[in-house]
DNA sequence: AATTAATATATAATAATCTTATATATAATT
DNA sequence: AATTATATATAAGATTATTATATATTAATT
């Protein structure tokens, strides 16, 4: 399980990323997704998830559908025309964030 | 310059691994060499360094020898044995998450 | 048929962490 | 003499996450 301080900041990223490779989702479903793609190492909470998909919204990075499945809501989540090209925007950033991160706390050579 | 919002959680690790690389260090050295290390793409500053630098003293990972150069007051930080293991531990788990979030985070095929 | 587990959305109180602004002071350079 | 660099530190405010709580539907199990 991933110490939760280091997810700060990277939770929106994750929530873009998978909207962009999945066209559009739910947010159960974000939380199943993510809890599977790292092998249950992340564990998104919905008192995270929330606001940062209503915050998304606000922002315009984001849309949302509701569909009606029997008696339950059920609201789909996906990206805006802006919101695509800043996902890959936040994307590159991580990676540029990891690679400046891993070499300073590269190993001592020794 | 690095989105600072990926920082949090990380300046801890930061200044753990830099005083494990550097036996000891005191503030202001810190945000020089952090600069230094990320090409000026990490800014370290004053008013998140102290504070993670007494928490970290409060809970026995580092500790304090004061000098004086002139009448200028130095504090230098350097890790207790504690510290010592804490921050290998630390480091590791940065990894296992870079590594996990680039999985996540990975292009997708096409 | 009744209970439990899984699905599904959401908010509020709290905690942790960072930014920005501010304060203070010494030493070196122009 | 004035400016820049060095040096430590706190406080107000903002952001973001955790934990607890609330509500409700649907599927699976006993």
């Amino acid at each position: 399980m991933i110490s939760n301080d280091l997810l700060k900041g990277t939770l929106r990223t994750i929530v873009l990323k998978l909207l962009a490779d999945n066209g559009r989702m739910y947010g159960y479903e974000i939380t199943r997704k993510v809890e599977e793609l790292s092998s249950g190492k992340i564990m998104l909470t919905f008192g995270a998830l929330y606001p940062v998909l209503h915050k998304l919204e606000a922002d315009g990075h984001i849309k949302i559908d509701i569909e009606y499945i029997g008696k339950r809501v059920r609201k789909y989540y996906s990206l805006t025309e802006e919101g695509r090209s800043w996902t890959a925007r936040k994307v590159d950033e991580f990676f540029d964030f990891v690679n400046t991160l891993t070499y300073v706390l590269k190993p001592t050579p020794a």
